[in-house]
DNA sequence: CTAGGCTAATCC
DNA sequence: GGATTAGCCTAG
């Protein structure tokens, strides 16, 4: 786990334009949810670079946050305790998102693995089958050219193992094979769909 | 000027 | 705690 990005706030946050605003429109109770400008609130507060940096302490510490610790945050900030409850609910929202993010992340690597892997393999099916094929007609030949010489007793057909030598077989391979190569042009578009989709091209 | 990211705050 | 909203800010 990594570093949170370093907590890195536009200098305009603190500066005293941004700083907290006075609370009193909070009090108001808007009903509903907060509906459009509604004119006479108060503008949103950022918290101080100073605040942030406190809160980012405290939840590194500890991630929960019990009444005292809460009180106290708040007194030393400055701050309502519901501010502070808020911030580190939404804080642990960030995290998780963060996690979730990053965990998504690595799948996608190891996936991506398999799959290229996947692909190797098939290759390596796809070159042992063609060498499978050449060997059987080379046997095949030979067997021939045995027969041949030998002037054809009745049982050469139906002794070997045609099935594996017939030419049906030869062309189921042939297909075989093909569907390697089609398997292998997909893959190379998925991959580049998949790194250009990773890393935003 | 606008789209999009970040975040405080609200609602359920 | 998750989903959503809306203000603020910046990059393009």
């Amino acid at each position: 786990m990594t570093e949170e990005k370093k907590v890195q706030i536009p200098s305009l946050w603190a500066s005293e334009r941004c700083f907290q605003m006075p609370q009193d429109s909070v009090g108001e109770k808007r009903t509903r949810r907060r509906r459009k400008k509604a004119k006479g609130d108060a503008k949103k507060k950022r918290l101080s670079e100073d605040q942030v940096k406190l809160l980012e302490m405290s939840f590194m510490d500890e991630r929960k946050l019990e009444a005292g610790r809460k009180a106290h945050l708040a007194a030393t900030l400055g701050l309502d305790a519901k501010q502070v409850a808020v911030w580190f609910q939404n804080r642990r929202a960030r995290h998780k998102s963060k996690q979730v993010k990053e965990a998504y992340v690595e799948l996608k690597l190891a996936h991506d693995a398999v799959v290229l892997e996947k692909c190797h393999l098939e290759n390596e099916v796809s070159k042992l089958k063609e060498k499978l094929s050449e060997a059987e007609e080379e046997v095949r030949k030979l067997a021939s050219g045995m027969n041949g010489a030998s002037g054809g007793n009745g049982e050469s057909g139906d002794g070997s193992p045609s099935s594996c030598f017939s030419a049906a077989s030869l062309q189921w391979q042939r297909e075989e094979a093909e569907l390697m190569c089609i398997n292998e042009y997909d893959f190379t578009n998925y991959m580049m769909m998949e790194w250009a989709d990773l890393y935003g091209a």
